[in-house]
DNA sequence: GTTTAGTCTACAGATTTGGTAGATTTTTGA
DNA sequence: TCAAAAATCTACCAAATCTGTAGACTAAAC
């Protein structure tokens, strides 16, 4: 399950893609149109910023924005930044690769051989949707379901 | 990233499967052949006696075993006896569904949308992944590694 | 030079994780 | 029927992580 500061910083991710282009968006107006603590959310967005997802600037007029296109920032990209590596298990990682230690022989470990399969699903999956397909799939969702609104009407 | 609860609760398993029909095993044997503390693996594998995954039997002669066939049962069902469901998130869980407070709408929810298709990319490998199965990879490793020493020597 | 708004440091309660200790119950078999 | 074997139950504990808060500090704009 993924913490609440990964839920906090995606929301916070597809409430600033919505609004590109739009100038910097305030941590205060954020926190309270999406309902997360404003401090807690003040430090995730400083570790998004630190990656290089996004960028800011202080004083008035300030506030956070994308640092690119939202077609260039993957899901992938995000949740490692908030909830770590992906893979389930250390020694399948691609991007955080670090020895099992409980496992002998690495090559022959079962867990492993398993868990490596679930790391490449879990990374075609998130590596290949970016912030933009994300809007496009809610804009999708919410005329299928006016759709069926007016379908009941 | 799984706890060590389930990774030494798979390792338990895998061993179980191997030595499948030659009687009870003992935790203490388990726990030092797998280097598991013996305490923390009997709580694990009460756990999985609870969900019908082992079998045990008490006094002199007992241990633990299968409850059934390496071949009926999957990595998905012993996973979430340990880690709890396989969903990154409470609202895409079929076997343990619950609300996302977070989430407005949660038909429109973009997290929600993309967080489905990783829960259904999940568990179709792990729901279909057997012990059996395993033991299989395990094998079949074992004998690519064995011709990969062959072949240098 | 005052206001605005992000940044840094520190802390703290709650929960989860990983692990230990010892008493209890059930079963076997002598 | 009694002793040994082995799982089970209850209770506890330290460390880490998660979630959240408080306040001082820095940089930019007007």
């Amino acid at each position: 399950m993924i913490s609440k500061k990964t839920k906090y910083g995606l929301k916070a991710l597809i409430y600033l893609a919505r609004q590109n282009e739009q100038g910097p968006i305030l941590i205060a107006d954020l926190a309270r149109d999406e309902n997360i603590p404003k401090k807690f959310l003040e430090a995730i967005l400083l570790a998004l910023k630190n990656s290089g997802i996004l960028q800011s600037r202080k004083g008035k007029g300030g506030g956070y924005y994308l640092g690119r296109s939202p077609k260039l920032i993957t899901m992938g990209q995000a949740i490692r930044v908030m909830e770590g590596p992906l893979a389930p298990v250390p020694c399948v990682s691609e991007t955080a690769y670090a020895e099992c230690t409980e496992c002998g022989n690495e090559y022959t470990c079962g867990i492993r051989l398993v868990m490596k399969d679930v790391r490449d699903a879990i990374a075609q999956i998130l590596d290949n949707t970016t912030l933009a397909d994300v809007l496009d799939r809610i804009d999708h969702a919410e005329r299928s379901e006016n759709n069926v609104i007016d379908f009941c009407i």
